[in-house]
DNA sequence: CCGGATCCCTTTCGATACTG
DNA sequence: CAGTATCGAAAGGGATCCGG
């Protein structure tokens, strides 16, 4: 037994032409990432996520709760008034990866002292000390 | 005090010009998840990550452990030898970081089920019942 | 207010071939 | 074995106009 790190059911993230590839390919986007944190605490609407998602273009905005909606991990609610009202929220399965997703954002939030001085130390070019010795 | 998901040090993920933000945008990347995962238990050489990552091209991989090295996530030992000999390990920071991303990893697979289900019932095209109500 | 449809530029990524 | 260079295809993403 060899998969050790994969207890799941057989799938396997690391095949290409494995389904779980293609979900992890979804879940790996930066705007995914966003919204389903943004919609963590509870439904919100269409002009609130806009605004929470600091510079989201519309058509980014609606692409990305397509996907979600269509992958079931978020659920939209119309309401059929004038001026169109439209509410979207996280389903079960949706809360249940926000928790993990949301610890990659909280991640991001406290190591960015970590990054940006690893990112001063690369950009000092530390040379390789000598080398060789067939 | 509104920022309720945000017990962090003033960053915020959701600014786009948020140093965490960019480091956001860096994790949310397919290969950055498939790599820090599979150095996960341990380090490994260039040629086993290839093996391990099915289809990375030798191009996406040297340029994702760049990325991560520069990030101060992941450190490059060269062994000078012929032939090269190059291994790779996550830092500490590296490794802290991979039990969040392998929890995304192993969610993708488990939830495999869930979501073709939601993706084949999205293909049926729900009609929406009725509308219209001012 | 919600969001679909286009146009278009930029970046990314894969495939391939090559060097030390 | 490790890594670079180049090229073309594809996707990401912004701007804008339009419709319900």
């Amino acid at each position: 037994m060899d998969s050790e790190d994969n207890s799941s059911f057989g799938y396997d993230a690391f095949r290409r032409t494995c389904p779980s590839h293609t979900v992890l390919e979804t879940l790996a986007n930066k705007w995914v990432y966003l919204v389903v944190c943004a919609l963590r605490r509870g439904r919100l609407r269409n002009g609130e996520l806009a605004r929470k998602l600091e510079g989201i273009t519309p058509k980014m905005l609606t692409q990305t709760l397509r996907i979600l909606e269509r992958d079931g991990i978020v659920r939209r609610e119309i309401f059929p008034v004038i001026p169109p009202r439209v509410e979207y929220e996280l389903t079960e399965l949706g809360q249940n990866l926000a928790g993990l997703l949301n610890q990659i954002r909280s991640w991001s939030e406290q190591h960015v002292p970590d990054i940006r001085d690893a990112r001063a130390r690369a950009s000092m070019e530390p040379q390789e000390d000598s080398v060789a010795r067939g």
